[in-house]
DNA sequence: CTGTCGAATGGTACCGGTACCATTACCCAA
DNA sequence: TTGGGTAATGGTACCGGTACCATTCGACAG
């Protein structure tokens, strides 16, 4: 109890490492290895230490610490947005791995701007944050060239570039959509409509539509870019408004399928509320694989993304390109899952199914 | 392009401040202040650093900046998981207000364990953070004391703590609870059965519960804690389960109030699935008010919480207390409004309902 | 008995900024 | 002419750790 609870609001100077070593009766240096190599210390020595940091109630300067030694035990994390449950996800995968590590997470919103993401990897530079976490792969130049220039281990979510920046771990986001357009397309469907949120410096919705369109015209589909492809927000109430407009369009739409989990929801509520049967007046397929996919009445078919292990898979190899140990493959692909549910039926016009089996095919289309 | 490539992989040293007053012609302090203080420095000598900084590719280091000027221009944050989207909302309106001042976010998840709270508390203080976030207002007393002893900026967000550590903005959660089991009271249910998540180590939870117990004694309504009440975990299908538990033991049950959406979403998918009809035979309310509650069918019976205002709030409050401005109030209520949907009746018994109004009742409950 | 080695510890400089104070030049009022 | 004031800039020490090298000492081999 030798602190004090400091009247003046000033904050009495917090005890350092000299005061530690002074009452420990030994030298600086040797209270640092205490605590960093203890193994360098004698027992004797380190129970000292130990006393006299209980009794100063001293608190090591990190700040310090990362100027002198050069690294900071920190890495920057450019996340879109945290309302964005898929990539809150990966985030939470991926802090797990670092937590566990003893690395904390410095946090950045880009807002899906490039030209955000840019300032906020500027101000993790000045941070000298040990290794950078970037979400999908559309970045400015400056940005890459930063980071290269810097050789500062980095890590790109969600995608797999062509040409990442260092590493990256992610899914085909192409190969997904074309999987789920083919299913359709078995299945019988001819007139498949497609909801993407918008693919405005976002490469993984454009990679999606692509999937899409390639699919289609595999397989013959209606091509109607124009009548059977929307743009929205990922917000129900967009959904559902899109939904009515498509049906406007065409209104012999047989399949919608929705790049995101919750576009689907929205869409299948408001066709529901336009007395629609899901999937027997229009099958709906979702994206994500979020757990309300499986609760909704009917089951929502999607695609399942190994969200946590992505993260996570991410975690360990940014840390094993900061500890200089080899990396085998820079990009890694985890590869995505069809979850064949309710909402669309095994063939087009004989509904009614409730196959939960997955399927796998290969997570490597992109 | 004076930067080099790094063939080495040890990365060159980098530029530091003496390099660009060298090359600038001026002393190191000038560069300092014609990046922090340009006002103090003539256009023409800002030229010169200008140019030298251009051409040497120099990025301040802020980890010395912090050393010696004693402070990190950052807030640590813990958030039990940025999977639960309430959490993230706060965190994101908080970190908006931040971001536009300059600070960074540093993260932790506590995952609702007090104990793994006052460890990251620890780095953080370690790390020399000028503020701290908690999530809610159970802390250990270690926690507590070290962020007292220590004088570091807090708030605490989503609860209205009796004995705030610092600063704390939220709103009632006793209030909200009781304010939907009063109404459920006054369109004539006598039997509401209650859903929350764990109340271990988590006020919120404890405070919903007994805010519903509050007015199940004042408005006499059936007072079967065994029966009616149940704990289960943030889950679409937890949610289920119970409910089929529920209507196990208590067939004759006339409404639910669950506090998160997605449990109430959950057991209207399973009361659906059931047969039931949401809300002739049983009226559902949910709480956070997100947006999937009111594209539900029926539409959702929620208790709207203002989740960016309280994050951008408690940004503010924080950041004033920082730079040792007044602070007016410590604890900040922002209230809660119900939002009256399809899934509760206007009347027991009188289904079919289609307002939409909010009611506001006084936050000041608790 | 001397040399070598490992374990434990200490001394010193340095990481890269900034706080603080000094200095210089110049203008204006008294 | 002199003193006071302001604008612009510089010098130096210091923030609080750690890297690096030196030192001491006892054990043990030759």
């Amino acid at each position: 109890m030798t602190k004090m609870s400091d009247p003046t609001g000033r904050g009495a100077k917090r005890a350092g490492i000299r005061d530690v070593a002074r009452l420990a009766g030994v030298a600086p240096m040797t209270v640092s290895r205490a605590l960093s190599f203890p193994h360098l210390v004698s027992a004797e020595t380190r129970e000292k230490v130990a006393a006299a940091i209980a009794a100063t109630g001293y608190i090591p300067n990190r700040v310090a610490s990362s100027l002198s030694s050069n690294q900071t035990m920190t890495i920057g994390a450019v996340i879109p947005t945290l309302r964005n449950s898929i990539a809150a996800d990966f985030a939470e995968g991926f802090n797990q791995v670092l937590r566990a590590r003893g690395y904390h997470l410095l946090l950045g919103n880009s807002e899906f701007v490039p030209e955000d993401e840019e300032a906020i990897v500027v101000e993790f530079l000045s941070r000298r944050v040990d290794g950078i976490y970037l979400t999908g792969s559309t970045h400015t130049e400056r940005t890459r060239k930063l980071l290269r220039d810097n050789a500062v281990p980095t890590v790109e979510i969600a995608s797999l570039p062509e040409d990442p920046i260092d590493l990256a771990v992610g899914f085909s986001n192409f190969g997904a959509a074309y999987a789920v357009t083919k299913m359709f397309a078995e299945q019988g469907y001819r007139k498949v409509a497609l909801f993407t949120t918008f693919t405005k410096d976002n490469e993984r919705q454009v990679e999606r539509q692509a999937g899409y369109h390639a699919a289609v015209h595999e397989f013959g589909l209606d091509d109607d870019p124009e009548g059977l492809v929307a743009e929205l927000e990922m917000d129900l109430k967009a959904a559902a408004r899109q939904l009515r407009l498509l049906l406007e369009r065409r209104p012999d739409v047989e399949a919608l399928f929705c790049t995101g989990d919750f576009i689907a929801a929205g869409a299948l509520f408001e066709a529901q509320r336009l007395g629609l049967t899901v999937p027997q007046d229009l099958a709906i397929a979702g994206f994500e694989g979020l757990e309300i996919a499986e609760n909704l009445n009917p089951s929502l078919t999607t695609v399942r993304i190994p969200r946590y292990e992505i993260g996570r898979k991410a975690g360990e190899m940014l840390l094993d390109r900061i500890a200089r140990r080899p990396v085998e493959t820079p990009v890694v692909d985890l590869g995505f899952e069809i979850i064949r549910r309710e909402s669309t039926a095994a063939t087009a016009g004989q509904p009614k199914v409730r196959a939960e089996a997955g399927e796998r095919p290969a997570g490597t289309g992109g």
